[in-house]
DNA sequence: AAGTTAATGTGAACTATCGCACATATATAG
DNA sequence: CTATATATGTGCGATAGTTCACATTAACTT
């Protein structure tokens, strides 16, 4: 439900393959909340919501824990993506290997103009008019937006016509489904890369005046009580 | 201070600055609200810790909201970025020119091997070896990170020798400054694409399930209060 | 100039989230 | 078989973030 918890059980998850990996078997809530920065409470807690079960004095099983949690993300099935828009970042993303590790797989690209494309990812790329087809005949049902700001809003409602139902969303505009008979399952996350980029300049510029300012007044605050990130 | 809040500040910017081109001299809480998704009673006490005057009948001032809000979000100055690792998602933020319309602008690349680096963008792209004289001679203080995921912590290391303050971190694994003698302003933050998109997963699976669910019982729960995203 | 309207500014109530602390259960040791 | 150590499971209180509701005040109307 809540967005910071799933993305704990993401962590988990991916935190969980890797423990797996180095031939653990069972693990505390300790370890894991150190590892992704929560407290072992909150971990606990999350497990428990989730009818996680740990052993009460042998921690939880990584096996169990992966296959539940696997089952919860949806990676029971293999997770299939297209992508609209197959420029810079769209290509970059096609060609990128990474995501299998994930389960995920990029299975087609779609552009308005597929012939000036440079394709050398291995993924097919289809001009929009195929859009529909594929995706029905496919059963995709998350789609990643990388085009033009200006066109970003058009196609998103021809992905939700399509059947998308979830959709990143690159382009730096806050896409809203705003339509009436917009399905209230849709799904928008927005990746703004700019803004990003201007959060990080707002916490480096006031850091930097807030240590101006420190250095000004003599050093005479040691009582600061900000030691986190 | 809050991460939230901070986000929040910049969709009010941006915004602000859209309504301006459109003619726009004055604003509501409400119109604000609306945009970013937000009731209108935290736009005002956003505006009210950050003693953004408004007038108590027609609204806020969008000249006076921008002036104040570049202030405080540091665009007062120009922002320089430089591009570490220039491969897919490297050069393609290097080639992108939508930064500019934010004040942001992309002024260098540095590559363990820049001379395979096909570099179209007019970005100068260095060697490695460069990072230090260019970071200190042109007081850089933010850099994104786009190197493979193994070389991406030892990057960082070199990024905060160097004297870099904010960072963004595109390589899929969660970047924490674990030096002894890290600086307590560095800032990091970790866009994760392929986390991005299994929380995407997660959503719409559950979503579908729900929704099989709700079938399987005969549609028999017309109380369901979801109405949010 | 007085009255009305329409927005802000903000204290208080509410809500969600998180950490604490301890009761609880279980594996191991004696 | 009993005792003990250890890590879970969870009610409760603290806290931060958000919304409510209304007093406040500036502009417009007549
Ligand atoms: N490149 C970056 O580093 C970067 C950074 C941040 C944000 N973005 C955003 O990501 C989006 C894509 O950026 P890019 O640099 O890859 O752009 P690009 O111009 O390289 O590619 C855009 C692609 O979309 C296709 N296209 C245009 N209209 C279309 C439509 N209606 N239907 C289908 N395809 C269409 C074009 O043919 C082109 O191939 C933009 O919105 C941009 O603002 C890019
Ligand atoms: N391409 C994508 O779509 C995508 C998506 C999600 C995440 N990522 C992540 O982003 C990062 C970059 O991805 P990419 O596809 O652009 O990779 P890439 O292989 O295309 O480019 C990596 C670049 O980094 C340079 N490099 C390697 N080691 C270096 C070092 N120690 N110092 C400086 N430069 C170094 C290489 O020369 C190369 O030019 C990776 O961590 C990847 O996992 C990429």
């Amino acid at each position: 439900m809540n967005k910071d918890f799933i993305l704990r059980l993401t962590k988990y998850k991916r935190l969980l393959y890797k423990l797996k990996a180095l031939g653990f078997e069972r693990v505390f809530s300790n370890n894991l909340g150190d590892a992704i920065g929560v407290t072992p409470a909150l971990v606990r807690k999350d497990f428990s919501t989730l009818s996680l079960p740990g052993n009460k004095r042998g921690g939880y099983n990584v096996d169990t824990l992966i296959e539940k949690l696997d089952k919860i993300l949806g990676r029971d099935r293999a997770q299939h993506v297209v992508v609209v828009g197959c420029g810079r970042i769209g290509t970059a993303l096609m060609e990128y290997s990474g995501f299998n590790t994930d389960g995920i797989e990029i299975v087609a690209g779609f552009d308005a103009h597929p012939e000036n494309v440079h394709n050398t990812s291995g993924v097919p790329i289809y001009g929009m008019d195929k859009l529909n087809e594929y995706v029905q005949e496919n059963d995709t049902k998350v789609a990643i937006i990388a085009v033009p700001d200006s066109e970003a809003s058009k196609v998103l409602d021809r992905l939700i016509d399509a059947g998308i139902r979830g959709i990143l969303n690159f382009a730096p505009v806050e896409l809203k489904c705003t339509r009436n008979d917009c399905p209230g399952s849709t799904t928008i996350h927005n990746v703004n890369i700019a803004l990003e980029l201007e959060h990080l300049f707002y916490q480096v510029n006031s850091q930097e005046a807030e240590e101006e300012e420190k250095h000004a007044t003599g050093e005479e605050t040691g009582a600061h009580p900000d030691g986190n990130t």
